[in-house]
DNA sequence: CGTGTTTCATTAACATGTTAAGCTTAATTT
DNA sequence: AAATTAAGCTTAACATGTTAATGAAACACG
């Protein structure tokens, strides 16, 4: 028996303990250790994103990275029109399939990439020692086991 | 010993497998259940959130119902007059701090939520069905740890 | 008592989230 | 092959996220 569910008096839980909230500030509690890095060379949370994403895979057409950052459709179009004009991406339309676009980073994009990923394996090594990296891996592991209970 | 953890060649692990990705697509996992439910009633995530939090607390000033929502002031400050516009809640300057403004629900709103709480509530159960009671205690646990790891 | 500082809230400006509509190109159907 | 449907992406419209600047009220304190 773990403690009582928290409940008001019609059935919703309080907020303060449900997924919705607490994922939202996990994530916010996370993220607030890269942003100072993330502004300091003018990039957002999802432009970053989106290059590393790139970084991982060559090239892709946008559809398949918007999935892999977790970003929709729409935002990609004006994120990918941000990170071209930086010069940091290139669109290019697909020869096979005029539907599509393929995009891969340009060598500029990848020197920024590599200029700033010591910084940020840094902030997430100062992470994982504060949470525990074994406590990460279990959560990490909860989290992909929920993905897997509600998408299927 | 768990997996090797997946990395690639300067540093960065794999995006797929990190805290910020993963909590954000646990997060909109959990929320695609909600959003049918919001839509058919006009409402968005954060306005809901708004008000559920001034049903558990009656009246509070904005700066506290900001941080129990996971809002921020200047969103907040727009969800108001959005709230306030369609009756369901109310803003008043407070008497003994002029910078506050105490915000409390209308029994219009009031009962916009005891509307819809059954269907919420049926929600989370479903989704507590689907991925197990107590796997959910437990990634809650773990999700406060991490609050507390990273923030205090 | 008045001046400087802090706090609370709002406004501004820009980026992204979100849904619906539109446009172009592929694939399907007949 | 022509018509229809589907897929990929963009645009539009509005809400929120995010940081910085502003305005007003309360505080600190010399």
């Amino acid at each position: 028996m773990t403690r009582p569910k928290a409940q008001d008096g019609f059935g919703l839980a309080q907020t303060r303990r449900t997924l919705p909230i607490l994922l939202l500030r996990a994530r916010e509690a996370v993220m607030e250790n890269f942003r100072p890095l993330l502004a300091a060379h003018d990039i957002t949370e999802q432009q970053w994103r989106v290059i590393r994403v790139l970084e991982e895979v060559d090239q892709v057409d946008a559809s398949y990275l918007a999935e892999q950052a977790s970003i929709l459709a729409p935002s990609l179009t004006r994120i990918m029109r941000t990170l071209e004009k930086r010069g940091f991406i290139q669109g290019v339309r697909d020869e096979k399939d005029g539907r599509r676009t393929l995009v891969h980073l340009t060598d500029e994009g990848r020197a920024f990439i590599r200029k700033i990923a010591p910084e940020s394996a840094q902030i997430y090594a100062d992470i994982e020692a504060k949470i525990g990296v074994d406590n990460i891996e279990a959560l990490l592991d909860q989290l992909e086991a929920l993905l897997v209970a509600l998408d299927g």
